[in-house]
Parts: structure tokens; sequence; C-alpha cells
DNA sequence: GATGAATGAGGTTTCATTCAT
DNA sequence: AATGAATGAAACCTCATTCAT
């Protein structure tokens, strides 16, 4: 009880104040401090600020791993071996992406987390991603590739980046982005209008026609 | 001579550091050492370290946006009042953005600091560029909403940022990608293929169909 | 049982640790998690990590107080009031001395603690071991002077701390040194050779020529 | 002026609290406390605390190693190739341990010091030592090695460290076994007259009867 | 009898900045 | 114009110990 109330507040507000200043302008003091929490709680409970960045990204992204896992082997029993359209597999992550964060409200966190993740340095969350994480994102690749066989292995492979680049970037600076669009616009927009407008630009993206042929001379 | 040199030096050493760590976690002795200067000479030239991640910018944003205009100018000049095209216009935004850093080798770091001055907090660089280069891009703007009249003002703003997250992700990104792309796929890419190949995704985002309508509850 | 087993994993890890690194650098999270234990262990069974110290101590000293006791009694006996060589004397030390920790093959480790006991601030330390073994050594000391009537009491005293720093310096920092002697002189020293090798330099130096007196000005 | 003096002062101070508590039991705050002078000081002229306890080692070390260098070419001089006998060889040691501190009146600080230097685990120091003036040593053992020729290499390399193991243990435990000497035998010690009684006693050690041959069996 | 959680004190180091020269 | 010295604040982390269970 009072250990998991310790680990959860900890939790909860660093994911808060990473996700609104960063990870290298958010200090343990900091979190300690607004979390109500006595500032050595953090060695003792994760070991160092390193491992509590991890533990922020891990509490996001076990849940979705594993519900990604299943929406994946879900659509393969239903095509049953037959290939997966494209916009299923895209609907498919998008779901499951709002899915996790529904539940504690905090999907805006959850994509300035993921913005930070590219962004920030921290070398070290790179890598505890790449290595806990990295083989859904293999799997959703290699049905990506049988859902788009006309387009050349390289050209996939950078397309995906682009829509990757496209919705880690917009969404992980939602905040600036919103404030303008509602000053300018008189637009209240939540995620799930950016992502429902984000839809068919994404489509249109990875089906458009291949590039010109690079020229002779580079 | 020894003044210029010392400030051109910090220069040259910060942007290579900041967009290899982003601000916070470089340090002004890092850039100091590393540049071979004293460590109080940023403080004497620039002021602060604030200060001198804004000249950091200002030394790409200044030309950049002296060209830009200057192109912008050639292009209504050539269109007497008519509608530019909107492939003209992000041509012609792209080749500006080549050509400011192709002078010093630097299109990498240019493009990562893109990336930090969106994801990193520092609301003092936001406001920053915002005063002194807000201009052009509304200018840019403006034209691109002439171009593409069928869109709602609302999409059109998100679709020119998706398309940006797009560009300055990859291109900020680019060494990672590039490794991986060379190792999996046998291909060497250069800066130009890169554009080569965005070319058609991003016009096609830009003209994709309009999405449907939000549902009536969030 | 469970509690024996406890307290016995504590002393011995805490004694080779301690012995390794010295106390300051040996911290009780170092000892309980080698020994497997749970943190507050120490506190529990111990009360303090001074006490804890003591405690190793007098694993050692106990039994060697005991035995030193009975040795000097058994040669008392046998010398019914005649004074007992310092050859003599000295060899029943070393006998016991070896002795205590030969059975559990840790004579290295008691000679570093020794040897920490002297050199490592730890007052506390000091007075313990002066309060609970003070007498043993005292009555060794009455024996000694009376097997070397020819020396005045304060040479005596100074003596027999050069010979005990000789053997504790040497047997304590044993590893290295015989590490050295093997690969410079391609010998492979046992403790017991050691042993042989101080008796003459011992005795001699106890039998050296006194001083010159002091100089009239310091 | 000013740096001479930050220096300095942190060099006495540390060098006084380092000799009385050990290494680990001084903290860079009780330095700089007590000389007066910013917590941050140290880390500005040194580095770090290692850095720190090597220079106080350095301050005395470096003259030493100079001055013996030195004596030890005025004796080869003198000598002319013929073997210079132990008991001068080891006067002129002394002679210049002690010349070394006593212009600052801080022999027995320098005494706790190489005292601490065996006894603390502190490995870089070991090394740092090993690195910057085992060159002296070599060279006076080999002086030694032709002043002694009846002693068998290996023997040699043992007597000596006896012999070093009585000087730094005595003179580095010195405080604690000076009050028990004023107490017990009203003598008032000074670092001097130690030196005096030690003389015989070493000289003696080195020319003892070689040991009876090692048993045949371990 | 034993332990996981928690704490307050204090450790070393790094930071951006200022100051005297 | 430029710099070496110095500083106060704050960073992360580790410590021995205590407490409730």
């Amino acid at each position: 009880m009072a250990q998991t109330d310790t680990v959860t507040r900890i939790l909860d507000t660093a994911e808060v104040l990473f996700a609104e200043r960063g990870f290298a302008e958010t200090s343990l003091r900091n979190i300690t401090s607004k979390a109500k929490v006595n500032l050595a709680a953090v060695n003792y409970h994760f070991g160092s600020k390193k491992s509590l960045i991890q533990a922020v990204f891990a509490r996001y992204l076990d849940p979705f791993t594993e519900r990604f896992h299943a929406a994946l082997d879900e659509l393969e029993a239903e095509y049953q071996g037959r290939d997966i359209p494209l916009e299923t597999l895209l609907e498919s992550m998008a779901r499951t992406v709002l899915e996790v964060p529904a539940e504690r409200n905090s999907l805006k966190v959850f994509m300035r987390l993921l913005g930070l993740a590219y962004s920030q340095a921290q070398g070290h969350l790179r890598r505890y991603i790449q290595e806990h994480y990295g083989s859904v994102f293999t799997r959703f690749t290699e049905l990506v590739r049988r859902a788009t066989p006309e387009l050349p292995d390289a050209e996939r492979f950078w397309r995906l980046h682009f829509v990757l680049g496209s919705v880690i970037f917009t969404l992980s600076g939602l905040d600036a982005l919103r404030d303008i669009a509602e000053q300018d616009y008189g637009e209240q927009v939540t995620v799930r209008d950016l992502i429902r407008r984000m839809r068919p630009v994404v489509v249109s993206a990875m089906h458009a026609p291949l590039p010109e042929p690079a020229e002779s001379v580079a």
C-alpha cells in the first residue's frame, strides 16, 4: 500500500514533468518535492534517474506492446495468411496507441514522451526501447511489407520514417501548435481529431507515386 | 581578429555539440574546452548561455530568411499575381533550406537544430524564433493558402506541420537512419536522394482527400 | 537457525570486505547485498555499524585471547618461576596467532584486520580492543620484560612495536608482496616460510645494541 | 596571489585532516569549511578528491625524490664505484625523509600520510605513487643489494619489507603509541628520537643470520 | 524474528555566472 | 579585449538508520 503509493506517485509526477520540460530540465528534486515524497525515494525504488526514465516509458510501452501483439494476432487470425491491408494495419496501430493512455487520461503525456525519446540525447533510453520493444516494431514492419508489395524495400523504409516523423513531431509538439491553431482558426483540437486528420494524409503518403529515378550524377 | 576568431570558434563548436546532445546536456565547459577558448568567453561575448543558443540559430536563420524572401520575391514577380503552384513553392523552400548550410557543409547540424527548436523546452528559443523569423513563415503560408484553395485553413495548417515534421525528423536523424538503410538495403543515400524521394510523398500528403468529419462525441 | 545463519553470513562477508577495502569504504549495503541478507539485518542483529566492526574483531580475538592465556599458563607452569626465554615467548605467540584463523583459512584477513585496527581512525575500535584484550598483551609484555632485563623499559616498548609493525605489515600486505616475490625471484612463499624468515630477524632486532643517547638539542 | 593562497590553504588543511582521520573520513566539506574556502574550489583547482589526495602526496614526494636522488648522487660520487655501506645508505635516506617536512614542521603529518598510503584502499593512490616515485626506490634497492652481497636476493627483498613495515607502522601510528609511552614511561618522544632508536634495530635486522632452511615438506 | 519501505543527512561533482585584473 | 580565479546553487547519489508490519 505504502509502497505502491510512493512508486506510483513518483511515476505520475515524473511523467508529467518530463513531458513538460524534458529529462535534463527535470531534476529529481522537482519530482520528489512535487510528489511529496522523500528525495531519496527515487533512488531507493528505481536506482537512478536513468532507470526512472525507463520505468516511466515501460509503464506505457509494456501494455502497449502486449495489446498490439494481441491486436496483430487477431488480424492475422482473421486474414488467415492473406495480406492485411495497409489501412487496417495503421488503423489497428492507431487504436492501440490511443487505448493505453486513455485509461489514465494521459494521451498527451504519452505523445510528448515518445517525442522526447527521439529528440533528446539519452542514448540509454534509445537502447532500452530498442531492446525491449524492438520486436513489435519489426513484426509490424513485416506486415506492412506484405501490404505494400508494389513498394521497393528501401522506398518503404523511408516512407515509414517520413510518416513516423510526421506523427511523432506533430503529436509531441502538440501543445504549442494547438495554441496557434486555436488562436488563428478558433479550433480546439484534441488528439483524436489530429489522428482523424492524419489518416488520409498518411495513407496518401504511403501510396504516393514512386519518385523519378536519381540522376546519373549526384 | 582575435575576437572574431573566438566568437566564430565558439559558434562552430556550440552548434555541433548542441546538435549532438541537446542544449541542457551541453555545458559551457564542454563548448569552451573543445573550442580551446576561455570558459568566461561565452559570457563575455554572448552574455549568457541563452543568448549563445539564439546566436547559433541566428547564424543560420538570418541568411535563410533573407534568401527565402528573395526567392519568393522572384516567384511573385514571375507569376505576376497569379497563384504560384504548390510544387513550385515547396521546391523553392527546399532549395533555400539546402543552400544555406551547404556553404558550411552542415545541413545535418542545421536540421538537428531545427528539430531541437521544436522539441526541447527552451521557451525563450521558441519566442526568439517566432519574433525574428515568424514573418517569412507567415508570408510563405499565405502563398501556400492561395495555392491550395480547396483546403480549409485549419486543415492546411496541420498538413503543413505534418510535412514539416517529416522533413525535420528524417533529416535530423539522418545519420542513424542512413546507417540502417545502408546495412539493410545496401543503399548509400545522399541528402539529394532523400529530397527526391520526399517530393512525391509530400505532394500526395498535401493533396490527400479531406478526412471524414469528427464524430459528434469526443 | 535462520538467525545464526544470518549473523554468520554477515560476519563472514563483513570481514572479507573490511579487509579488502577498509571500514569506511565498505557500506552496509555492500555487506548485506553480498551476503544476500536484508539491509536492515545488520542494524537488527548488531545495532550499528560500529558494533558490527567490533563483532568482527571479537570473533578472532576472543579465541585468540583464550588460547594465548592457556599457552602462557603452560609455559609458566613449565618454567616454574624462572624467566621464559624471549625466543620461546615469541614462538608461542606466533603459534597462537597462526592457530586461530587457520581453522577458517583466513590468516590473511585476520592480519589485514589487525593492520586496519592500527591505521584507521576508528577511535571506538581502538578503545574496544584496549578494553577487552589489553590484559593479555599486558601479561605478555611483562613476561618479555623478564626475558630481556638488559633493555630499558621504554626501549623494550618501542622494539616490541617495531616488531609488531613488521609482522602485521608484511602479513597483511602479503598477497601483493608475494606476487612481486614470485615474479622477481621465482619463489612461491607460504606463510610458514615467512614466519621462518622472520624469526632470526625479529630476534636480532630485539637484541640489537642500545642506541646512542639523544643529542642535547632536539 | 589569490590562487596560490587558495590552493595552499586547501593543501595545508587537507593534509592535516587526512592525517588525522583518513581519506574517506574526511569530506571535501570538512576541508573547505576549515580552510575557509568555497566548496567548489577543490574541484576547480584539483578536479576531484582523488587528485587532491595525489597533490597532497606530491607536495612531499616531489622534493623528497629530488633530494634523495641528489643525496645518492653525492654518495656515489664519494664512493667512486665502491659499494656504499648499508648504514650510510640508511642514514642518507633517514636524513632526507626528515629534511623535507622539517621546513613546514609537518614530519608527523608526512609519516601518517605514508602510513595511510599503505593501509587505506585507495588503489589510485598506490598506482600514482608507484608510477611517479617508483624509480627512486628502485635505485635505492639496487644500492642496498650491492651493500649486502651476503644476502640472497629473496631474503633481502623480504627483510627490506620487514623494515619498511616497522618504520611505516610505528611512525604512522605514532600518536597513539606516543600517548601510551608517555603515560607508562614518562617519556616525551619526538620523531627524531624514534629514528635514533630505530637505527640499531634496523641494522641488526638486516644483518641477522640467515634462517634455517625450509623443511622438506611445506 | 525479520524485512521492505522510507528517511534525513551528507557525500562529490558540475553548472552558469561574476569578478578582479 | 580577454582571462584565470572564484563562487553559490543545485545536480545526482549513497549513507546508516528507523519504523511499521
